[in-house]
DNA sequence: ACCTGAACACCGTTCAAGT
DNA sequence: ACCTGAACACCGTTCAAGT
């Protein structure tokens, strides 16, 4: 793998090609990026994005190790765009609640880019950066060293598990074009009470919360459960 | 969508296939699992299942509406399996514990089918009887409705986004045949000090646990969470 | 050094024709 | 009623040839 990729700091002269574009990994991802949010995620091909640039689709493979490759150099850009907007308060809980909402936004805000690119966990710089604040936060917090890379662990993958589910659904509604609010009410509305006495009880109140993400109230939940294990830490030092 | 298939129940006649296989909806998906077992997500195509079938691709229109419904198809039989599995004892926590761990489980002994499949939530039939599952066990374990239905979203959410994640690394160390636990060490062991301390300061701890899922442990912390929602609960009713 | 063009080995899906 | 075969409009990727 990985095989005559030229990275990108080691080009020397880059000709214009034959439409006059001069390529780099910058323009191509974020031309991947465009193509992805208007055309659904079965809208980017190598010959597409080819057309797109206005270049020979062979040519991106001296860019990217093929359709994988650059699939991982948008993931890089969606995490490290997180991780750029992130300050850190010194409240540990209010940081990490407020990283994982970036870094699940980051990812919602390209569903079809992030359909792709979840479950593709790399180890590639920003991604180290991320896991780097993560530790960091829970270790100064006072977590001991085992609790604070288990909590980390349970953090950073529950962040990007939702995101990628979360994108997956969002990815399908754009391209479905259902009225996804309704399809939920009659699912659950439309079922027989008798057989399903738990969702008739509760249909409203389903419907009101299946059309948004269960994240937040996730990333809480686990942050209330790191928050009790603090404690216990610290009143049994 | 949904075109032209015929539901299994309505189909009249059927002629065996040229090579001599009678076709069903069953035979399809546990074809579709041997072939994704066997040759990787991408080693499933209609092309390819028709040939394994014994039959002419075109022949599967009629049993799924296109690829995208045989994938919603396998999504159901393994949550079903899951659902197959459990058994209540009236323990809430253990409950609920047991049937994450076991849809988890289920994606995972497929990764390759979790990867097409997760993602795609549906509303048919095993999954609704999966929801009604657990808001039972919530309101019978005494949550408030409003409480019930978040622990379930979030509950339900977090299972099938660890599966989809996990099901994906699994896949994709399947398919490169690398020795992962390695890498992992590699990767961290190989970093500066200096820019990563928290990082070189757990780097033994952190080649240890990344090889496993998160899951265990982000569902214990949202039980955690849920536990002491229900404790306030009933101290103030 | 870098981009191109042709070629290879595939795809999913439709629909008229066969049995 | 059900399966087939040909056709259509695509894919990703490689590599010798061009500039």
């Amino acid at each position: 793998m990985a095989k005559k990729v030229v990275p990108e700091e080691a080009r020397r002269r880059r000709r214009p090609t034959r439409q006059g574009t001069v390529l780099s990994e910058r323009l191509i991802i974020d031309t991947a990026l465009r193509m992805l949010r208007e055309h659904g995620s079965a809208g980017l091909s190598a010959r597409r994005l080819g057309a797109a640039l206005g270049a020979d689709p062979s040519t991106l493979y001296r860019y990217f190790d093929g359709m994988d490759g650059l699939t991982l150099a948008i993931g890089e850009e969606l995490i490290g765009r997180a991780l750029d907007a992130f300050t850190a308060t010194g409240d540990w809980r209010h940081d990490l609640r407020e990283l994982g909402l970036l870094i699940h936004g980051a990812y919602l805000s390209h569903p079809q880019a992030a359909v792709l690119t979840a479950g593709r966990v790399t180890g590639r710089p920003r991604e180290i950066a991320a896991d780097e604040t993560v530790l960091g936060l829970l270790r100064t917090a006072g977590f001991p060293d085992a609790e604070a890379v288990g909590i980390y662990h349970a953090f950073i993958d529950q962040s990007l598990a939702f995101a990628a589910l979360d994108a997956g659904a969002l990815a399908l509604a754009e391209t479905s074009r259902t009225s996804d609010e309704r399809q939920w009410e009659s699912t659950y509305a439309r079922l027989p009470a008798d057989e399903y006495p738990h969702i008739a009880a509760t249909a409203r109140l389903l419907a009101a919360r299946m059309n948004h993400s269960a994240y937040p109230l996730a990333l809480d939940m686990l942050l209330d459960s790191a928050e009790a294990r603090l404690r216990a830490v610290r009143t049994t030092p």
